[in-house]
DNA sequence: AATGAATGAGGTTTCATTCAT
DNA sequence: TATGAATGAAACCTCATTCAT
């Protein structure tokens, strides 16, 4: 719930006060309960971090023997960003405002890369290590881009976009000699 | 110069007395150029955007006839960001402080994802309209978390982590049916 | 035990919060009991100025006879002192938060400076009425201070502490013409 | 000016809102000049100590020859005390709200109280070391109590104070013979 | 043209106090 | 009886913005 302003405007942008009105608590019970903005933001992000990567990591493990073992984590993901509608941004975006805020928001955004990366690595992708690293946060970076895309075009429907990311991914987990198309 | 300031922390974050102080002028000064904070992050984020537009836009006209059009393109993107710095970041972070501030961000980021989406749509790739624009957000995404993750690894050559991107970017404009690898 | 608290640092300074859970009751029983913070505070003082009066009190009539009435008296005052450790200050700190509050505690100061007034002017020396309840306090205050040099020095034994506090009493006891020492 | 309150209520009970009224200045400007509101404690309780100890210093040093070189120390303090109405109490009290605070204090309180051990232990009377400075402390605490006593005394002349003040300073420097005077 | 000095408004946080159980 | 949970009010502090020079 709180997640909605902190997606909306950023960390410094939300005040406890209107914190505290959109959840219809008082201030000194948001206090009782997290300590201080930065422990109510850090335990927003850390609950939300850890459903999105536990339902990726669960989507990928119940889709052994399927087709493309990537389809239920992509849909997955658009799923889990079509429930939290704004709240799902604060895992994607820098939170540069304080040092230990930045470094745990960093820390859940490494996690989730993590899981790309291994799925990468399992692959037949001939990437070598560093890289394999890299194209994960890409991926990672594709996805919110992508998922900001939807919000502003909600027409388009849910299996199309998975659609669409499935294919990005794939192309990119296929390793740098898959790509034969040339612009132009 | 001021732009770093912003990209540390965000709009929010950065005082206008520190600007003030990095920039090395007097506070009134700054009103006086630019109005307000808004007026001065504006300035500073349509300065950027536009030389990087440019310099994109001037990347992929160059480079007509070469082996592939997308090497320039990617090449010159991450020129910019090492030359940036931190600036650059504010042209992919939302900073959605106030709403007329949000929009002009947008419309910026806008610009670029068109630029991204007419080399697709001049590409062989057999995406249906809406799919071209939202791959160019996706593709404008990857790029930007794996420009996030090369100044993290500052020891990896830009050369390396260009030809990674350009395999997701070319990978990503082959089309959906050119994704054969299947993870697992 | 509360007083402790009041004792470190001052009334402003201690929360409802720490007192409820030094004591080991519930906030809510500490209002049930005191009304008040303030109440709380007035019960503190008032019981151990009380103790201190009577203490002072007894010394002196159980002491009639003696070479120096005075000795037993002051003996007495550092034995409370060390006795209650810190809670002790605030019967010499003025507490001027609030107007009852200040008056209720000044009260008993006075009442304290009667006590030495009484001997005062019981004992040979000449002065006139007004003095002797200055004299009184300044007494009060020395006391005061140097039981809490005393606290800062706890290697100098009790009794000698007193000793010095007795001459100092006598010597102002003895009168105006009494000292002649003239220093330089 | 602000001292005053400090001195009314203590450190914890004067609010920088209260301040800056008494003032005449915003609250802003308050922390730009002294930073915080320990800042400007400290500043005011420096500034006001430094006076009163170059105040007593310097009539001790211009008293030397005349009958008793105490004598103008003690005028100089009562005369302090009057032109600082309320602020001077500052320098007595405690604030132990918190550390850096009250070791400023305390440090402050340590100057008056060498200044006047120097003069005990260059008079003629026989204590040894240790009670040299606990007797110093125990004059300080009686000046200040004797200040506190003559502020809700005023028709008596400060001349009178003094007067009383010197003969218990004098008994006391006389040493724990001179004492002769026994109560009772 | 250029700035030191000033402030209204609003931020996070704490605290004495009271319900509802 | 006894208390966890709740809050209005007020504390310290900061910041974008403007005068007066």
């Amino acid at each position: 719930m709180a997640g909605q302003l902190f997606a909306r405007g950023g960390y410094e942008s939300a005040s406890m006060d209107e914190i505290a009105e959109l959840v219809g608590v008082s201030k000194p019970m948001l206090y009782a309960y997290f300590g201080s903005k930065e422990g109510l933001y850090l335990a927003y992000v850390g609950r939300a971090g850890r459903e999105l990567v536990e339902r990726l990591v669960g989507a990928w493990s119940a889709g052994a023997g399927s087709g493309s073992r990537l389809r239920a984590p992509v849909a997955e993901f658009l799923a889990f960003v079509e429930e939290h509608d704004d709240g799902w941004r604060v895992l994607f975006r820098e939170a540069a405002s304080s040092q230990p805020l930045a470094e745990q928001v960093a820390v859940l955004r490494g996690r989730i890369a993590d899981a790309i990366r291994q799925m990468i690595e399992s692959s037949h992708a001939g990437y070598p290590p560093p890289a394999s690293d890299a194209i994960a946060h890409a991926l990672v970076g594709a996805g919110e881009s992508l998922a900001n895309w939807w919000l502003d075009h909600r027409e388009v429907p849910r299996d199309e976009v998975a659609a669409w990311y499935l294919a990005v991914v794939q192309a990119a987990l296929a390793g740098p000699r898959a790509g034969r198309a040339q612009a132009g």
